[in-house]
DNA sequence: TGGAATTGATTCGAGATCAAACGAATATGA
DNA sequence: TCATATTCGTTTGATCTCGAATCAATTCCA
């Protein structure tokens, strides 16, 4: 502090936009997202001591699981990650023998992947995402706490990307799953 | 939609590992996470193209103005970036000559980051962080709506990064400054 | 005083991330 | 049929991200 005054209010050259005050909330807001973020990287970085894979990399096998053997396209959107982003994963995942490529027949655009029985094996005995210590203060709280948080969490996501969901092309349909959980005011500005 | 009942429940390979439910939550949550993420990383992909900045750039660029002309270390804790991360950053800002290092005279292994004629003025002229729509949609919360969503993002962001603050060192105190908003319950736990 | 431990910053290695540009395959329209 | 458009996956280029290892400077203790 004390550094404060000698810089009086920083002049605003940028347009204040919207309620004063509202800016520092935003900066708060980054800076808590960023918190989020930091950690879920770190975790990954443990998960590749613990297994082998990194977050990304499980997140991705649990979804080929999930879907059986998807194309790239539509693993892409499921994960949400970019298709380049998933090729570079799929690739390293490929590397370690966990999941195969094949060339769709139909349409040989396509490429679908699948897990080999050793990335089943792997997927298995993977550990969970979050921090163990997130996950029991998750447990502990009551059920209305966790549905809160977890909308927030879904409410922030959709102000933040519904508008640019440009992501190389990504033009199907919601995505959005948010189980049962009311969504609440809903509302669909825009 | 109409997609929804083609796929019944989802087969779980992997075991629960925790109460029945509990992984499709943990699940969610990082799954909005990650749109969180993304679509933050896209803003900042526009950014560079506005003002020549990504979002991790302009952050800095704030957080050196904030605080004077900080070491590393300092702007390292202060914006929640590792050290090794934050010279990246920092080699390019310099490398567009809008902040300057400086070896400080009395403890010369410190490095301390300043802002040049050059970065104040970008600084001044740079967008906000967050979407427009993000912003205006926050405008458009009550206080409480908005004071709920900043706290609920921080106890998610302490509960998952409280138990790792490794990040190179990190030791010293809390960083923390969310404003006066009250703590609510406060959990101390640990 | 002088070696050991600590601290500050950088370098290295690996991975993640996206947009844009690309080549190949398929679909569409004239 | 054939040219054009669209879709699919990959490559390229730039950044961000971290931990670990490293080098330099400082502090600590004997």
């Amino acid at each position: 502090m004390a550094e404060r005054s000698t810089r009086p209010i920083q002049e605003r050259t940028t347009a204040p936009a919207t309620t004063p005050g509202a800016l520092d909330l935003e900066e708060n807001i980054l800076a808590a997202i960023r918190r989020i973020v930091r950690a879920i990287d770190i975790q990954s970085r443990k998960l590749v001591a613990s297994c082998g894979l990194t977050g990304p990399q499980l997140v991705t096998l649990r979804a080929i699981d999930r879907l059986g053997s998807p194309s790239l396209t539509l693993l892409s959107r499921e994960v949400s990650i970019g298709k380049a982003t998933l090729t570079g994963i799929v690739d390293r995942l490929e590397r370690q023998r966990l999941v195969a490529r094949t060339r769709d027949s139909a349409d040989r655009r396509r490429i679908t992947v699948s897990l080999t029985a050793a990335g089943e094996k792997t997927l298995a005995a993977a550990p969970p995402l979050l921090q163990d210590r997130f996950r029991s203060e998750l447990a502990g709280l009551r059920d209305w706490e966790r549905a809160a948080m977890l909308s927030t969490l879904q409410r922030v996501a959709e102000m933040l990307d519904a508008e640019d969901l440009v992501l190389d092309d990504l033009d199907a349909g919601p995505i959005l799953e948010s189980d049962r959980l009311e969504r609440g005011p809903a509302k669909r500005s825009s």
